[in-house]
DNA sequence: AGCACGCCGACT
DNA sequence: GTCGGCGTGCTC
């Protein structure tokens, strides 16, 4: 409706479904200088005295035009805002549209994609970057002119990996890529050493940023942001790069957000809440490794790095590259319907990879450590001359036991926990409460003794430090966490995921436990221990052999021939077949029968969506799975779903006595990594 | 969430 | 008649 002075169109900051769209407000006049799109806001919501936070998303009208025309949806009386926060425009407008666009697709709320987006305000930090910008404003504009003489001696060697015309010149073309990384490392000036995809990663968004452009770079872990960070101190102008790490504390997060609204380009370096960051002119998009699942995240509408990379793509015209040693099923199925173009390294060097079967192992002693001849020898051998890694599923010294007699695992007798050893000498605890289970008794048989079934990173090292005598042993774990080496001579025993890395590559991997990484019971388990023996097998110097341990098949033939794809490739192919993600897109409704019954009752009529179920899963609650098509059928589901959601929250109500009000009983999850 | 509105049973 | 129980709906 047309009314006179300006209107704001405003979000309000909460996590009720009722309130998650666009509420207009009036603004008064003392307001109109600061009222501007993105700055947090207060207003009244229903009754005088109730405020709410909110972001100005837009300003309607304009302040000359009076008595003016100012658009609202709304027929009824507008109340003006209570007041701005603070002129920090804290919400850009292409962050909003990211966020609404998130937030649609799962069915969820967009303030709670801001508020991974947006970190907490901290006063002293945003008065102190405002009062940096008016000076800026007033006075000279500072650029990144001063490029370090380290980057010049860089760009020499920009690119070698690649033909320059299939990675740099796609990439400033703002294509969008799958691009296989170099397996290798590369000593830095400094000492350290990184892997080359970190330098692939920093020399790509050096020259987006050459070419006037923001990149984001997105990697799973504070590990994986050190390498990348390590070759834009290298490679990147002074003051050009921004690091957005959950590790920082909230004044440093703050300070680092803010940087990225200043409109000049930067690279925006950090975790999966980077893909978020109001990055100026937006150019490059580039996401290591993912098939990590800390790219998944766990707050709620649980948006994967890899989707909120995809749709900001689109939303800015950027180009995007998925950079990895090894290739997930959804990455693959977006190279098959032609989204992503393959880009692979000029020269196929890829680690030496010898399978080798265990089975057939006649040596006892390498049987008992787990260990084959041939992987022995070549350990004994190469650990001479330099490190070499061992890796294996479980931390800690004896992480799993058994009873003696009846084979059957040993239990805590208060919680049902795993017993496990800490050490050689310790009593077995439950790794669940910690509760001692000095005189356990087997709740299956007679048994009262305790034999060790799975050996941790702990006992692993006690083995091989008593077969190689005088070899430093250094265990590398979460709870020993080592980033860098040197190159002398050790035994690292490590956990997938947590291998240092060593000057000059190792002499030497085995990867052990493969038996029992696969028997883990998930659709993803080929994929995931593809990506972690490729990522160790990645850490490998020059001509040293690589030695997976009792693994054979497809899997070993992918990381043999340094192939991913051809196992992503199937194993897509197969759920293809069986109609499971990504092939179609799932969603699970969760909740009392009737409240599911009414969600889904209008899914099941739609074109290219079916409904199962639903099957009871814990009284009184029903869940029913919903197998629809991507694009538009997607937003369809969505739509309908959001409005049951909020049909159901309104409904929901306190019950007499209770001092809270239940929680809603409808649940929808898109993507429920639970139904795989 | 938190508050107003409204539609039925017991009350001065 | 009307006071107030709580189920229902809305918040610009």
């Amino acid at each position: 409706m047309t009314r006179a002075g300006l209107v704001a169109r405003v979000l309000i900051d909460s996590p009720l479904p009722q309130l998650d769209h666009l509420f207009d407000y009036s603004i008064p006049a003392e307001l109109a200088d600061l009222a501007r799109p993105g700055v947090r806001v207060k207003v009244p919501l229903r009754s005088a005295g109730r405020v709410a936070e909110g972001y100005l998303i837009e300003v309607l009208g304009t302040p000359d035009t009076t008595p003016a025309a100012a658009e609202s949806e709304f027929v009824g009386a507008l109340s003006p805002i209570d007041g701005v926060v603070s002129a920090a425009p804290v919400l850009t407008p292409a962050v909003w549209l990211l966020a609404r666009r998130l937030a649609d697709r799962p069915a969820g709320n967009a303030s709670d994609i801001i508020r991974l987006a947006v970190p907490p305000r901290q006063v002293r930090v945003e008065k102190a970057w405002l009062a940096a910008r008016t000076a800026a404003d007033a006075g000279s504009v500072p650029g990144h002119a001063a490029t370090s003489a380290a980057a010049d001696a860089a760009a020499a060697t920009f690119f070698s990996d690649y033909p320059t015309d299939s990675l740099l010149v796609p990439v400033l073309g703002r294509q969008r890529l799958c691009v296989a990384a170099v397996p290798d490392l590369v000593p830095l000036p400094d000492g350290r050493t990184i892997g080359i995809w970190a330098q692939t990663m920093a020399e790509l968004a050096v020259a987006t940023l050459a070419a006037g452009r923001s990149s984001v770079l997105v990697v799973p872990d504070y590990r994986d942001q050190d390498q990348v960070q390590a070759a834009l101190d290298l490679l990147a102008p002074v003051g050009s790069v921004s690091r957005v790490d959950a590790r920082q504390p909230n004044p440093d997060r703050y300070r680092a957000f803010l940087a990225c609204l200043t409109p000049a380009p930067r690279i925006v370096l950090g975790n999966r809440s980077a893909v978020y960051a109001p990055a100026h002119e937006l150019g490059l998009i580039a996401l290591w490794d993912d098939g990590d699942p800390l790219h998944s995240e766990p707050l709620s509408p649980y948006v994967h790095a890899r989707d909120a990379a995809l749709v900001r793509q689109g939303q800015a015209d950027c180009a995007l590259v998925f950079l990895g040693h090894s290739r997930t099923v959804e990455v693959q199925r977006l190279v098959e319907i032609g989204w992503l173009t393959e880009v692979h390294p000029a020269r196929n060097r890829h680690p030496r990879v010898i399978p080798t079967d265990f089975q057939s192992e006649p040596d006892q002693q390498a049987r008992a450590a787990r260990i084959p001849t041939a992987a022995w020898l070549a350990a004994k051998e190469a650990v001479k001359h330099g490190p070499v890694l061992v890796q294996v599923a479980s931390p800690g010294y004896a992480p799993m036991l058994a009873c003696q007699s009846c084979k059957k695992s040993a239990r805590c007798t208060k919680c049902q926990g795993p017993l496990g050893l800490a050490s050689a000498t310790s009593t077995p605890s439950c790794r669940w409460c910690g509760a001692l289970a000095a005189d356990w008794a087997c709740v299956h048989c007679e048994g009262r003794s305790l034999r060790v079934v799975t050996l941790g990173t702990g006992r692993t090292a006690e083995e091989l430090g008593r077969a190689f005598p005088g070899a430093r042993v250094i265990i590398a774990d979460g709870e020993h966490p080592l980033q860098q080496l040197g190159a002398e001579p050790a035994l690292v025993i490590a956990t997938r995921g947590a291998e240092p890395i060593p000057t000059g590559g190792y002499r030497a991997i085995l990867l052990l436990d493969g038996e029992r990484m696969l028997a883990r019971e998930s659709l993803r388990v080929g994929g995931d221990c593809l990506r972690w023996w490729s990522n160790a097998a990645a850490l490998a110097g020059p001509g040293a052999p690589v030695i997976l341990v009792g693994v054979g098949g497809v899997l070993a033939r992918a990381l043999n021939n340094w192939q991913p794809e051809a196992l992503a490739a199937d194993e897509l192919h197969d759920r293809r077949q069986l109609r499971f993600p990504p092939a179609v897109r799932v969603a699970s409704v969760t909740g009392t029968a009737a409240d599911v019954a009414g969600a889904v009752v209008d899914l099941a009529a739609m074109d290219g969506v079916d409904v199962l179920g639903p099957v009871t899963t814990e009284e009184p609650l029903v869940r029913a799975i919903v197998r629809f098509a991507y694009g538009s059928t997607g937003d369809d589901v969505a739509r309908l779903l959001k409005a049951a959601i909020v049909r159901n929250a309104a409904r929901r109500r306190r019950p007499k006595g209770a001092a809270f009000r239940p929680a809603p009983t409808l649940k929808v999850r898109f993507d429920d990594p639970e139904l795989l």
